[in-house]
DNA sequence: GATGAATGAGAATTCATTCAT
DNA sequence: AATGAATGAATTCTCATTCAT
């Protein structure tokens, strides 16, 4: 998400209180579940008053919005430093498959089914994110990619993110049959596709 | 999940008014959420009063357990004929990509993660079907497994689940970009992993 | 309002709780203004828990309207007592001067202004009202109304409210220039209208 | 009303943002009924911060009291020009009819008599106006008044006052019931009380 | 002049749950 | 087997007001 922050008619975009809500909603929805983000909780803790929350962000959408924001700018950022490398594919994987981005992003995936106004900002990020990894891979694997038993680059960018949750759910849940192996196939089906680089990260 | 009824139940296993009240609950969770679930939703939904929901359900995580079994043993049956069928693989990676189940599985799965009540029966649930997947797998791909780049019967589980939920999931979110790409592409990988059988449904 | 009451699904009809809430809210309503009918100060005033207001109305609307619906049915019996009496004219203007009913008409069409599910049922039940009352008139002062300087029915009806209305708002504010003068006029004028017949209550 | 500025009050009385306020708080209330004249609605109709509102205004009654004497001075300066012109009767009863400024009114009615503060200021301007209008009326009707059937000065300003806000409160409504012939009457009766002067208005 | 921050109160709902019948 | 009544807690949001800068 590279565009520009909303500007807010209330609470400078700048604020550390606000950065300090924003902060502690994120860890009440990856330790609770986005269900748990309200007021009261929000407040208790960030150890602020629920009605300063309420200052700030005036509707519960604006704050689970600035959480997303802020979640988009992280993961966007770590993206791009994976897709940058000297292996963006197994950067890829490699963020997919981290468990704190995970962890908060499967709870906006959720909200976002549930709350029209969350619904566009995380569908317009999901298609941007993919629609970059789509660039980098091309860059990566190049023409090498035709002909052989390969996904597209769409298909490769959903089939990663897709087993990377199923991981990251199935393990929060106590779940691990097939965990093991199913990283081990994806390391390699990886070197098939794409061959580490020397010296690669 | 054939599990003996739960202790707290009161209403009888087989009254017509409980299914109705599991029905409704299934519905309203399928359409608007777990978090909609309530027992004022769910008698709505079904025309029943509250308090009914409360008497054939003590506690609201008695209600989705039982919800959950009910739509437990739905699964169970379709894997089970799937994975008895000529192609038992297909049969999987058709009911992976079934949104109607899928729907409610992943409402599940975020669930359980958040109420310990339900994380067991879901999480023992899992395990089980993935036992059972595994076996099927083995039956159907046997030794032909060894020396290719398939992976082994658990992951390939684990993979199918995880591609299947990404595809339901950002298409409830309106997000297409790679889904056609990617469920070709499993087509085919399945195609070589494990050649349709003559005939094959 | 002749209307059968609406049927609800929670909370009979015959409550005495529920006839309780609807009795404090009219005093709130009378004595506060409807701005203060709010389930806090209903349930003080009722020595009730809020929740319970709640649980016999689920929204304000619904109480709203139960008060309306109340208080129209008392005085659709007093109309009807005026209007059946030996002088309908005279009881009339005796109803839209009486300042307890008055006090509670004034708030509801204040009120129905704003709250579209309100304005409805005082549209309607005024338009009803007004219906009934052209016909008492009619008969009351038959064919002499022709020919005079005497407003028709409908007319008559508007007025007499609307001096009656004026009559009890300016008392409450301590204004009271012309209102012994007005009220004098008024008898005198219904006099010429429609002399008092003999014996008149 | 031409009273002296409140004591409470910051800002100049002479501000174009204070009078943005005022205008603002106006439409407000016109448009959304007294209860709706917050700091936040203000504000935002204004297009002001809502601290501005406060720094001009301190208490929610400073406003309020403010707004009224802004409509009262307007009122004030209608019924002057009415009551100065060729026919002082007929120009109240438009005044009356005026559908903008009785919708104010009425509002304030409602405030006063729930606003200590309020209440005060709008009864003296109610008794004010209403004197005003009996020495126009006296001017106008002069002694024909006695010995016919029309109501001394003050009573005639309070029903022409009453009906003129009947028709409006019930056209809010959505009520027309006897609304023209009504009028007709009035119009009718005032023609009878004192005609028309030649090429009146 | 103007404004951002903060706060306590209160409003309208929704909910799970308990209990008596 | 069913249901009406009751309740305490929580949720989202709105408001008036105060204060420091």
């Amino acid at each position: 998400m590279n565009a520009p922050a909303i500007k807010r008619r209330i609470g400078a975009e700048s604020s550390e209180t606000r950065a300090l809500i924003v902060t502690a909603t994120a860890e009440v929805i990856r330790d609770e579940g986005y269900a748990a983000a309200s007021t009261r909780r929000v407040a208790l803790r960030a150890g602020l008053k629920p009605s300063l929350v309420h200052y700030y962000f005036p509707t519960t959408d604006d704050l689970l919005l600035a959480v997303f924001e802020a979640g988009a700018a992280q993961s966007d950022a770590m993206i791009e430093a994976a897709l940058a490398g000297a292996d963006p594919v197994r950067g890829l994987w490699r963020f997919f498959t981290d468990s704190s981005r995970t962890a908060l992003s499967v709870e906006f995936l959720a909200l976002a089914i549930r709350r029209p106004a969350i619904r566009a900002k995380v569908a317009a990020h999901s298609e941007a994110m993919r629609a970059r990894q789509v660039k980098a891979i091309k860059r990566a694997i190049g023409e090498r990619i035709a002909g052989t038993d390969s996904p597209p680059p769409a298909a490769l960018s959903l089939i990663l993110a897709g087993i990377g949750r199923a991981l990251f759910t199935e393990g929060a849940l106590g779940v691990s049959a097939g965990h093991v192996e199913a990283s081990a196939w994806v390391e390699q089906w990886l070197d098939r596709l794409c061959p580490a680089p020397d010296g690669a990260d």
